[in-house]
RNA sequence: GGAGAGAUGGCUGAGCGGUUGAAAGCACCGGUCUUGAAAACCGGCAAAGGGGCAACUCUUUCCUGGGUUCGAAUCCCAGUCUCUCCGCCA
């Protein structure tokens, strides 16, 4: 969310600034919104420095005229209020202003290649898919899950399953034990204040699955992604500079309604409404989100290179960004089968952003209190990384060799194999 | 599900109708002392919003929302959350 004190003073760059987004807001509205909210408070003060000295005075003689006082002041209390909340809706539906470094652009095809790391693998043979070769091995089984539950679910099983855990652990010991991230066990679900805090509400409610807990207490959503509820770990905080930078980290599962993308990847486990994903995030002072950026998409991409799949980096078009973010890498591993880099982490700065709307700030040395940068991004996704893995590593006979550093979380175990 | 207790500043914790934005302690910052540090002592230290070029000034805020009153952190009502005990389940 934007401050309005610092959208005031320039109010032209903002609007310009905003322009990268390529959304149509109505900054004119907003103007005026402010402008007669502005005027009301000051009425309303006025009256209330009024009311406040008769009720210091003591004197009986200005008692009825107090009374006035109050009622005036409910009356122009209520005006104010709607307006102050049809600006704050217009106000937390404006996405973040992309970062100077954020090419113009409308969508994915906007993105900007950074590098290119690793080897790209060369097969003798036609290279499987991915839920080819779990299906063969009798490891992923959509089917059953289309039984239980219903479409973009998955059965992983077996020793395709003990590779996802063993997955989830080798990337939480890295990002614990190398990256300086603290380990985090959070709760799945988050509030609606919560979910508000880092972006996902108001504006995409329609993306969230909300659980029923019980009536008429406050309403609960199932994470989409471990950032909302790692971030909001500082909400309506004043922290001490000493806590900063504050690194979690969570492998959690995530849920999302992929509304808007039917048709979209149906076949196999790239779109699901549910996966594992480990998920870094990061509390620092305002000006230093830029260098947290690359420290985060380092180890990010740490992984991948532990893992030898080939990947490369990307910097999003400011069309393509999400809403909180400033400015993000999206980190992209090569699929033999689709012949193509697909998403495997995205790493986000969201400057302020995210810290305006939780309410999360810090003391500088000069004692000024300023509102906190929060960083995001995936470190990885555990569900795609399995597939990257069976994609990379297949073998002709459909076998799927382990990852060396994985071996030591798989009870040494080499090849993944029907036998 | 049944019975109680509570929600106050970065934290702990007083206040229970009238300069109370709020005692005290801790933490933090500055100073004195010290070779340096610690201790001790002195001083400072809430946030949000409005107005002003600024010095500054005004308003709001003691969980949230209503109510009583000239006046509420303090009284009344509703709600949310937390804790304790019993029951039930992991």
């Amino acid at each position: 969310m934007h401050n309005l004190k610092i959208i005031r003073k320039d109010f032209e760059s903002f609007k310009k600034s905003l322009k990268k987004r390529l959304l149509d807001i109505d900054f004119n509205e907003l103007l005026d919104l402010d402008e007669k909210n502005r005027n009301f408070i000051q009425k309303k003060e006025t009256l209330e420095k009024e009311k406040k000295d008769i009720s210091k005075s003591k004197d009986k003689a200005l008692f009825a005229k107090s009374k006035e006082i109050s009622s005036a002041i409910e009356k122009i209390s209520k005006e104010q209020k709607i307006i102050k909340t049809n600006l704050d809706n217009i106000l937390s539906n404006i996405p973040n202003i992309p970062h100077s470094d954020v090419p113009d652009g409308k969508n994915e095809n906007d993105n900007i290649e950074i590098n290119k790391s690793g080897q790209i693998p060369k097969f003798d043979f036609t290279p499987k898919s991915h839920y080819e070769l779990g299906e063969n091995l009798g490891m992923l089984d959509f089917d059953l899950a289309t039984k239980t539950t219903g479409s973009r679910f998955v059965f992983v099983k077996n020793k395709l399953a003990l590779l996802e855990r063993a997955l989830s652990n080798f990337m939480l010991d890295i990002h614990v034990l190398k990256n300086g991230y603290e380990e985090i066990s959070p709760p799945l679900l988050a509030s609606a204040n919560t979910m508000f805090g880092t972006g996902q509400l108001p504006k995409f409610e329609n993306d969230q699955f909300e659980v029923k807990l019980e009536d008429g207490t406050d309403r609960k959503f199932l994470i989409p992604t471990a950032e909302v509820i790692l971030t909001n770990i500082v909400k309506d905080k004043i922290l001490d500079i000493k806590f900063l930078p504050a690194r979690f980290v969570a492998s959690t599962p995530c849920f999302r309604k992929e509304a808007g993308s039917y048709g979209k990847d149906t076949k196999g486990m790239i779109r699901q409404h549910q996966f594992y994903k480990v998920e870094m995030v990061s509390i620092v002072e305002q000006e230093k989100c830029m260098d947290e950026l690359e420290r985060m998409t380092n180890c990010a991409t740490g992984i991948l290179e532990l893992l030898e799949l080939p990947y490369r980096k990307m910097i999003l078009c400011s069309g393509d960004m999400g809403f909180s973010s400033e400015k993000t890498y999206d980190i992209e591993v090569w699929l033999p089968s689709e012949n193509k880099y697909r998403e495997i982490s995205s790493c986000s700065s969201c400057s302020t952003f995210q810290a305006v709307r939780m309410k999360t700030r810090y003391k500088n040395q000069k004692k000024e209190t300023l509102f906190a940068g929060t960083l995001n991004g995936s470190g990885l996704a555990i569900g795609r990384t399995l597939i990257a893995i069976m994609e990379n590593y297949q073998q002709k006979d459909g076998s799927i060799t382990v990852p060396k550093v994985l071996r030591p979380y798989m009870n040494n175990l080499e090849k993944i194999s029907v036998n």
